[in-house]
Parts: structure tokens; sequence; C-alpha cells
DNA sequence: AACGATTATATCGTACACGATACAAAATTA
DNA sequence: TAATTTTGTATCGTGTACGATATAATCGTT
């Protein structure tokens, strides 16, 4: 490849992994309005789901998101009444975010989510079982590499 | 796999997709401070150095995003001298977004950026030539087939 | 116990993303 | 040609992302 080509958009990396993910992230857009919440308030939702009340760091670190993004994100879900937030009493610096009973039962409604994903996924591209496992361990070993430190 | 394990963090598949667009995107970013531009404007600046002038629609074909993306962005790279933004004569509706001498001469100096970006990516993970390639592969097929209709 | 370093969260400013809407110019159709 | 539709941009509002900075609480060390 010439010098120059390294500057062409389809000798990039970078840029269709920009594009898959936003195109994914607005594939969920319709099913999570269902929901009323947004696609990084979908994630928060799944790890709290999951393991139960986690302060923010230990969101922040699942998630991969610093307070500075979480904070607010965290303050709207609490005004939409999804969770609480509240100070540790053993630790006064942290903040424990916990589901309440609304944003627990919303797991519900949440669960055809991912096979209405895995429908639209197959509906356009045809990717087969092996590619899927490939790629999904390819990004793992990019986020592994890019997140340490 | 149980039906709640769909909610399971690590068996998304877009999470991974999120996290290492982000991630990738921030790598970038102490390259991309040296030329006093983001990461998006620099996808601008690889599509016009590629192509030459572009309406904002076209740009917005090639990058997949929405003038309301563009229309501000674009403004911003034309305050800082990037580039020039002028209605067309032939369609009074139509932007045409040609590069200045100071955007055109960007380009030298984002000529070291892929290589860096590169290095990088090689010095954490040990991604192989076939996994890369792939990777490339199997992101143009998401990409095709979400931008699709 | 005092004090500097670290940690957990929050705030601020800037720049995307994107759904919804607006509007004028061009193309299409009646 | 007048009316309708489409196209190309722009605007508005909301919600992330993220670098830089601030602040209070805890920890570690002396």
């Amino acid at each position: 490849m010439k010098h120059e080509e390294l500057l062409y958009l389809e000798n990039q990396l970078c840029f269709p992994l920009y594009a898959a993910s936003r195109l994914t992230t607005q594939m969920y857009g319709p099913l999570l309005h269902e929901l009323d919440i947004t696609y990084p308030q979908y994630l928060v939702l799944l790890v709290l789901w999951q393991r139960g009340a986690l302060s923010v760091t230990e969101i922040g670190g699942l998630l991969l998101l610093d307070t500075n993004t979480l904070t607010p994100l965290l303050k709207r879900m609490e005004e939409k009444g999804l969770l609480v937030r509240s100070r540790s009493k053993e630790d006064a610096r942290s903040v424990l975010v916990s589901l309440s009973p609304t944003g627990q039962q919303l797991k519900e409604k949440a669960l055809c989510v991912p096979m209405q994903v895995i429908a639209n996924f197959q509906a356009g591209g045809t990717l087969t079982h092996e590619e899927v496992v490939a790629f999904k361990a390819t990004l793992h070993k990019i986020v592994g590499a890019l997140a340490a430190e």
C-alpha cells in the first residue's frame, strides 16, 4: 500500500468500527424507546440486573465509563424512578446505585430485546455463527488491550 | 443459554462493539490533538483529501452521518480555517465543502497518524494479520447490512 | 494525631449524535 | 403553470462522551 493510501477511508479500521457501533446503537433505538430508556441507560440496567447494587466506580469499571459520564446519566435514571443513589455508610465517598422496584420490573420487559436484536442482525446480513464467535473474540482482544493499563 | 442470560453483559455483542469503538477513538485523541482536530473532523478530512470537494450530503453518505451532525461540525471546521462552505450555483440547495490551503496542507502532518495507530494496536494486543482481515470483513458486512435501506 | 497522597464522585466546558421539525429550492405531476 | 412532493440543509432539544478541574473522605506514613 502506498503511503498516501493509508489515509483512504476504506483502508481505515477505525471507521467501520465507529460506524458499526453507531448503527448497532441506532438499531436498539426503537426497541429501547418502548422501555423509555437510552442505550447507555440500558447498559447500566444490564449490569444492575445481573449483579445487584453497585457503586458508580464499579459500574464504570464494567462499562468502561468515567464518572463525568455516569453521574449525570445516573441522575436522569434516578429522576425517572429506575434506581436510587445513596451514599455508602462504610465509605462516605462512595455512592451506591440500586434498582428501584420499577427498575427491577423493567427487566421482564427487556427480556425480548436481545432476541429482536439478533433477529434484526440476521435479517440484513448473513453472519455465520463461526463469524460471530470470531468477531466477538477479536472485539474482546481489542477492548482488553486498550482498556488495560 | 438460558433466557435470562441473554441480558448478561458478557453475552452482548453490542457492548464490546461500543467499547472498542470508544477506546479506539480515544486512542486517536493525543495524535489528533497535535493537529488540533477531533476524530469526526479527521474523518471529514479523510474523505475530502481523498475525493476533493463534496456536498454535505455526499460527506454524510460516506461517513453515514446526517446533516444535523455535520452542519455544526463543518461550521467549526470552517471557523478553524480548515475548509470553506459555499452554496452551489447549479443547485442552490446544495452546500459545497472544499478544503482551504490550510486544510489541504494538514494532510502532510496527518500521514503519520495511521502508522502510529497501527503501532498502538499491535502494542497491547496480538492481532494476527488474518484476524484483522476477517475482523474488517465482518465489520463491513455489518455496516453494509445496517446502513442499507 | 497530623499531613500529604489517594480515592470516589461531582462539576464544567466542548463536541458530537440523533430524533424531530423547519424551510427554501428543485423536481414532479396534475 | 400551478400545486405537490421531494431534496438538501439547517435548527432545536436532549443525551451522551470525555478532558480538565474541584472537593470531600479515606488511607498511609511519619
